[in-house]
DNA sequence: AACAGACATTGATTTAAGTCAATGAAAAGG
DNA sequence: CCTTTTCATTGACTTAAATCAATGTCTGTT
C-alpha cells in the first residue's frame, strides 16, 4: 500500500470532469485525500431515486454523466419540478444548511454520480482553504442562475420561457458537445411544462410553433432537436419576437 | 492603543445583529480583527443607490436597519425586481463569483448597512475556518429560499402569490417585531407587482379582495397592514382557498 | 406482431390576468 | 395652503394560457 504522503492514482485523476470538479482545488500530490471523502461512479438507472424529500442528508452529488430532476411531491399527487441537472452539476447544495432533503431527485436517464460527504468536506476544507473559496464560488453561481431563472419564468410569455429554456439547456450541453446546435432533452414534456409553469398543452403548441417558424428542428417526437435559427430563438427568448 | 491581542470594544459588539452576523463566528477575544475588514453604519437615504448594475464589486452588505430592493433596468425603461432585503439580510452574495454587480440596489427607506470586503473576508476565513462554514450555511439558505420562491411565483394564482409574499415578509419582520401580525411594506405596489410577476392593477385588486375577506386589515393606503386571519391567509397562499 | 399504456399533439371553449382608461387619495413642492 | 405630481384603486374590455376532450404516436411487453 502507498503511504499517506505518496501520491496515488485515483479515479478523480482520470475523470473528464477533474478540471471543473473540486479536486481541481487540491494539489495533485494531495489528491489521495480526496478518495477518503468521495464515493465515485455510483450508477443510477432511468427513473431511479437518488434521494427522497424529507430524508436526512449528509451528501452533495456531482453528476459524472446523465441527468437528474429534483421535485417536490404534493399531497394531491402533482409534482413541482425544482430543477434539472446535467454533467458537471452539483445536486443538493440547498440542503447543506438544514441537513434535510428539501426535494426528491430521480434519474432522467441512466446516469453516474460521485457522492461527497459535506461533513467530511468541511474537515478537508480546513486542510485546503481553497476548497472553501470553491464552495462559495459555486454557490454564488447557483444563486445568480436561480435569480435569472426566476425573472424569466415569472414574467415572460410561454414562447419566451421555452426559448430561454432551450438556450440554457443548449449552453450547458455545449460544454462537452460536438455539434453546438444539438439539444438532447432527457426530461418529458410534462416535466418541462411543470418546470416552466405552463400547461403541457401550451408547451406542446409552443414547440410546434417554434418548429414551424424554422427556429428549431425536431428530429423525433421527444428528445432530439437542433437549433436552426439561433438568432430567431434568441429574439423569442428576449420577447422581441412573438 | 490596544495591542493586537487585547480585546477591544468595537461597533459589532454592541450591534443588535451581532448574534446573527458573521462576528458571531469569531471568538470575542479576536473580534478586533473584524474591525479591519468591516465598515460599519453606512447610511443611505430613501431611494439612494447602494450600487449600480455592471459596476465591479468587492463587497457584500449586511443590513443593520431599513430595507433595499435589487433590480435590473431594461433597455425599454422597465425594471425587474430581483429581491427585497431587510434587517439582517446580506446583499450581493450572487456577485461574489463574477465580481460584477448583476443588478442595482437602492434603499426603500432610510437605512443603515455594514460593508464587508469579500477579498479580505477570504483572508480572514483562513484564519477562522468557521467563517467558511457560515458562508456556506448562508448560501445554502439563500438558495433554498430562492427555489421556494421560484415555485410559488411560477405556478400560483395572483392571490396565492400575494398571500405567500405577505407571509414571507411577516416571518422575516417578526424576528425583531413586537406585534407578530403587523406588516410594514417599505416597497411600492409597483415593486411588489413587478417582483411577483403581476400587473399593478391585478395586485391592487387582490389586495382589496384580501382586505374584504377579512384576511388582512389595511391601516392606510400603502404600507401598514395586519394579518387578521392568518389561517385564511395561509389557505390562500397554499391555493386551498381562492 | 399485436396489444396496452404512456406520452404528445391538436382543437374547442373557458377563465384568469393583462391592458386601456378614468378616478381617487396621498405626498411633495412652491 | 393650494397646486402638482405621484401612486393606488376601480371599471370595461381583451387576450394569452388553462382546461376539457379527442386523437395520434411511440415504447415496452408477451
Amino acid at each position: 500500500m502507498s503511504g499517506p504522503n505518496t501520491p496515488i492514482r485515483n479515479d478523480c485523476d482520470e475523470c473528464a470532469l477533474a478540471s471543473r470538479c473540486f479536486p481541481a482545488f487540491i494539489s495533485v500530490e494531495k489528491r489521495f485525500r480526496v478518495t477518503q471523502i468521495i464515493t465515485t461512479n455510483l450508477t443510477y438507472d432511468k427513473t431511479a431515486l437518488l434521494y427522497r424529500q424529507g430524508e436526512k442528508t449528509k451528501h452533495i452529488y456531482i453528476i459524472k454523466s446523465g441527468s437528474f430532476k429534483t421535485y417536490i411531491s404534493n399531497p394531491n399527487g402533482t409534482e413541482y419540478i425544482n430543477g434539472f441537472y446535467m454533467t458537471g452539476d452539483i445536486i443538493n447544495m440547498e440542503s447543506v444548511d438544514q441537513g434535510i432533503h428539501l426535494n426528491s431527485a430521480s434519474a432522467l436517464e441512466n446516469s453516474m454520480v460521485c457522492k461527497v460527504s459535506f461533513l467530511r468536506l468541511t474537515i478537508l476544507k480546513d486542510e485546503f482553504p481553497t476548497l472553501a473559496n470553491m464552495a462559495i464560488k459555486v454557490y454564488s453561481q447557483a444563486l445568480a442562475l436561480s435569480q435569472d431563472l426566476l425573472k424569466c419564468i415569472s414574467k415572460q410569455s410561454a414562447t419566451s420561457r421555452l426559448a430561454t429554456f432551450l438556450l440554457i439547456i443548449n449552453r450547458r450541453q455545449n460544454i462537452q458537445n460536438q455539434d453546438p446546435d444539438k439539444i438532447y432533452l432527457s426530461m418529458s414534456r410534462q416535466d418541462i411544462a411543470n418546470y416552466l409553469g405552463l400547461a403541457i398543452e401550451t408547451l406542446s403548441r409552443v414547440f410546434t410553433r417554434l418548429n414551424e417558424s424554422g427556429c428549431i428542428i425536431k428530429h423525433n417526437r421527444h428528445s432530439d432537436l437542433s437549433i436552426h435559427d439561433r438568432d430567431l430563438l434568441q429574439r423569442y427568448a428576449s420577447g422581441i419576437e412573438n
